[in-house]
DNA sequence: TAGATTGTTAATCGATTAACAATC
DNA sequence: TAGATTGTTAATCGATTAACAATC
């Protein structure tokens, strides 16, 4: 029943689905065809069911998908059904944003701890943990069974982190540093680039911009 | 020389190109070829040649691309020559967060205000910004001539404030609120969905957990 | 049973890769 | 000029959409 790689595409589908999905049922929908889904989320019918037919079928002609079961599943599917710890590394702005964002512990990722270099921030109290210094990263990994790192560091000591976290049995990094990490296989790695995100938006407004003034160039075009 | 749409995949990849281009024109590299690029990178040097060549031609027979050209002429592309006047909306953790990082200025990124519903926040200062009541945004936007909008609201309050914004003549919206928003044409939004990334790394360690561990089912398997 | 809607196969579309002629 | 490497066309691959038989 298992065994098929699943594309990432469909795997980056997966939250969206999860999230709505988790709407309907909080707003009491028992059951829903990929039709209805699809009005509402904006994909066509047919991917919806290509996307969850990759795990087996969820669902029963003729009546649709029961949104409970379906929502279970797929939070099944992604692993919030297990506890993940995970460990906050870089308690600058950005981490300790984080490591206060009490939402992810809902979905089972539980905040173990937060280090970073700067003596000035040891002993610091967020959420009732203490910034901890790099040095007891690796005990502090091990003895904690924490199988995921944030790393919420400047690039410029990221590749160097990864490495120490290769060595402690880790098994993902989110890596918000504005670099690409290089990890042994086995270790997953989520990057969150925000300044290219940033860029993103940047070209499509100009690109936007340059539509609705549609200038002298593409005037002058004709066809060939 | 415009007018061909290009595909957001192609756009995806703009900003690593840029970053890469970036730190080899501060180590001095003068000229690359597709190929020396391919290896660093880890994409095909056909890709590479393919998206720029979606721009016009950059590089040069025999001889490849001028790194400082190429530089320059990816951040023209992402709108990065012109700058961008930027307000975030809600000032918790994660506003206050991108609010003090200054790495987007040097890309032209101007941090021009911060907002918050929250009156115990009012005039405390970020970055020399002081915290504004949300009912001053329409009127704040308009004389700044502000065209981005951070958002780093709970998903209750975004589609709300998703629309105020819309008749401010914003042209941006990045949107960190677990929702999708609703906006006019020629608004274009940029979504930052933390915690789907976070769920795309789980599902990739359990993946991964189950790939080494290649239990019972699998090794039953036969072909067909 | 008839109607609805899935699961799944086939067709289409788009993106990536390969190949090579153009040209510096 | 010969060698290198682009720009670009053609081939391949994968993802999305359409269609429909299976079945609840």
């Amino acid at each position: 029943m298992d065994n098929k790689e699943i594309s990432q595409a469909v795997i980056g589908r997966l939250p969206r689905y999860f999230r709505f999905l988790g709407e309907l049922k909080d707003e009491g929908v028992e059951r829903i065809s990929s039709q209805e889904l699809s009005d509402i989320m904006n994909v066509t019918a047919s991917q919806i069911r290509q996307d969850f037919n990759n795990f087996g079928g969820f669902g029963q002609q003729g009546y649709g998908y029961n949104v409970a079961y379906l929502y279970e599943e797929i939070g099944r599917i992604l692993g919030l059904d297990k506890t993940h710890k995970l460990i906050i590394i870089g308690a600058g702005n950005l981490g300790q944003a984080l490591a206060n964002y009490t939402n992810f512990d809902r979905r089972g990722f539980l905040f173990k701890g937060i280090f970073d270099c700067d003596p000035s921030l040891y002993g610091k109290k967020i959420r009732s943990m203490e910034i901890r210094p790099m040095e007891e990263l690796e005990d502090f990994v091990k003895e904690n069974e924490i199988d995921m790192a944030v790393l919420t560091i400047p690039k410029a000591s990221a590749a160097q982190v990864a490495r120490r976290l290769s060595h402690t049995g880790i098994r993902g990094i989110w890596n918000f540093a504005h670099v690409d990490l290089d990890v042994p296989d086995g270790i997953q790695v989520e990057n969150v680039h925000l300044s290219d995100s940033l860029m993103k938006l940047a070209y499509n407004i100009n690109r936007s911009e340059n539509q609705m003034l549609p200038g002298f160039e593409s005037q002058l075009m004709d066809e060939k």
